[in-house]
DNA sequence: TACATTTGTATCGTACACGATTTAATCGTA
DNA sequence: TACGATTAAATCGTGTACGATACAAATGTA
């Protein structure tokens, strides 16, 4: 009698499709990004201070989930590129407070049509709106449960 | 009037919850694979040798959506570990044979207990196990979506 | 059969991720 | 008010990802 290996079916391990998913849907993401001269993960930053400008590193990483040793060159990437400035915090000089330049925000312009373009990519599959929605809204989900720890 | 910004909430694009999905899904397989000495990519390659040993680079990459670049330092790390051999094929000399060793497929025994441990950490959550399949279902399609390119 | 094209890996450079550690500032409390 | 504990960033080392390129083997075709 042979042990059942079938749980470590790729496809059967939820890890997997994950993995590829999220790889695949940068890799979608890409092609506008390099028009605005940025990466997938600095978008990523740039959307949290779009949001609210003028947020220190802990704060930015709470948002994405990523810690200093990520952030902080990163940061470095996009303040070269005059996006944004760092700068101690006068209250607490621990912090270093993230703000975005004139550019950095202008930049948000150049950025407002990428979601209508990536769900553009889904127009002519059998991925509905609502199915991606409705995915998204599970994803959402899952993302608040890993994320408490 | 002010310009719609919402659909750049990080939450309302698909790529944000994809990306921590995957990094904190990630986090929760990496202390099992520990206790087996690989990290999280190996552990996929391993699943795809565990699957059908001897396969080339190639037919790897395939199924993972990686390249060589990617899977070369990667399998050399895993041929290090003596847990496969990377060898010319004979039939065609540009393609590489990867093949699990003796202790690579004694492996599969210690890592068939980890997707098990992975779903009960989800068993005190919100998240039934209809509604992880359900949703497993709609990533793997988008997975092969997205994989067409 | 020459030779341009394609295919399979490998190499290189850049940019993340992340565990572990370090350093400096702040906080809590005796 | 000392001082140990905590907190915020940064640094270091290892391991992916991936675009661009290189190179050799195999293939297609005039």
């Amino acid at each position: 009698m042979e042990k059942d290996f079938s749980t470590l079916y790729l496809e059967n391990q939820l890890c997997f499709p994950l993995y590829a998913a999220s790889r695949l849907t940068t890799k979608l993401y890409t092609p506008f990004l390099e028009d605005l001269g940025i990466t997938y993960p600095q978008y990523l930053v740039l959307l949290v201070l779009w949001e609210k400008n003028s947020q220190t590193v802990t704060e930015i990483g709470t948002r994405l989930a990523l810690e200093s040793n990520t952030l902080t060159p990163l940061l470095k990437r996009l303040e070269q590129k005059e996006l944004l400035t760092r700068s101690r915090s006068s209250k607490d000089e621990r912090a270093v407070l993230v703000t975005l330049t004139a550019s950095g925000q202008a930049l948000k312009e150049q950025a407002v049509c990428i979601p209508q373009k990536i769900m553009e990519s889904f127009a002519n599959t059998s991925m509905s709106k609502e199915e991606l929605q409705a995915f998204q809204k599970t994803l959402t989900k899952l993302v608040e449960l890993l994320g408490e720890e």
